[in-house]
DNA sequence: TATTTATTTAGATTTAATCCAAATAGAGTT
DNA sequence: AACTCTATTTGGATTAAATCTAAATAAATA
């Protein structure tokens, strides 16, 4: 029996409607599902003991906080065996936000947050200098036009 | 004057604690930052209206609920200036959970979430036949090595 | 139908959020 | 340095929510 069977349209309902607004209180969310708050917070703890909603995270607007910059970086790698290797590398730079193996050109896949075009090339160097990393391409983010959480009660395929 | 001037290591603490985990009462973050709960208040009162914090969301393992594929999307535009109408109509497609303007070979950058091969399709589908959309390059994601927040304390450049 | 098991519910209790007036700290002025 | 004005922080009082538990309900099984 699959796991996903476990999880019914009121457990949906609660995860749509706490993504996106993480602090809504529970009695709220209960009002609006047609069940007790006692229920909410039952459906949470299970959701959250099988792992399925791992944590809640601020919003933040980064550009406010002086951090102009956003790039995906394609990596490409001397070995893709290599990988392992370098995505441990990556995660000592703090500046990476994301890494990803993906299909494709690249054999790594990585996005970075910086301050402004000198912070940028000085986070590019030290990739550049990461062992196995062959050469980058890299992506600047001009515009964030979609930013949103799935939506599991729209109009999907 | 900068905006970023009124944001000070106090602000900064407290939203890095919270982005670890938005769940946190507020009364544990003061003892960590060592200020009263009331002044956390104050300050994330300050940080939501200057716009830096916009919101709480769920960090959710969406292969648990069965949306086991999400792949980056490369949209080549027939002409650069359609991207406002594109952009449109893919926030009409719900799979779609980003969208970028960005420099280098693509018009769009895009993420999308879907639950298998053959949902994959059919969103993949749905793109390539909205007006303007050229060709696309799909990098599938098979792994998610890194996902984390700006760690704003770390040794940065 | 009876019995077991799981889920939901409604209080009771604990804990946190929110509000506010007083205290403190800071900036600017003479 | 003393004074004034302004902004920030604080602690306590109030309101609201989270958490827990035992009872009620519903669902599953024999």
């Amino acid at each position: 029996m699959d796991k996903i069977l476990d999880i019914d349209n009121i457990d949906l309902k609660i995860i749509s409607l706490l993504n996106e607004d993480a602090k809504t209180p529970y009695t709220e969310i209960a009002k609006k599902v047609f069940v007790s708050s006692g229920t909410v917070h039952v459906r949470m703890k299970k959701l959250e003991d099988m792992g399925i909603v791992k944590s809640a995270t601020l919003n933040i607007d980064f550009s406010k906080l002086g951090y102009d910059i956003s790039a995906f970086l394609g990596i490409y790698l001397e070995k893709s065996s290599l990988y392992d290797n370098v995505i441990e590398k990556l995660k000592e730079i703090p500046e990476v936000v994301s890494g990803y193996y993906t299909t494709g050109n690249y054999s790594i896949f990585a996005k970075i947050i910086c301050r402004d075009t000198n912070h940028l090339r000085l986070v590019l160097d030290s990739i550049q200098k990461v062992e196995g990393i062959d050469r980058t391409e890299t992506l600047i983010v001009l515009e964030e036009s979609i930013n949103r959480p799935i939506q599991f009660f729209d109009k999907e395929k």
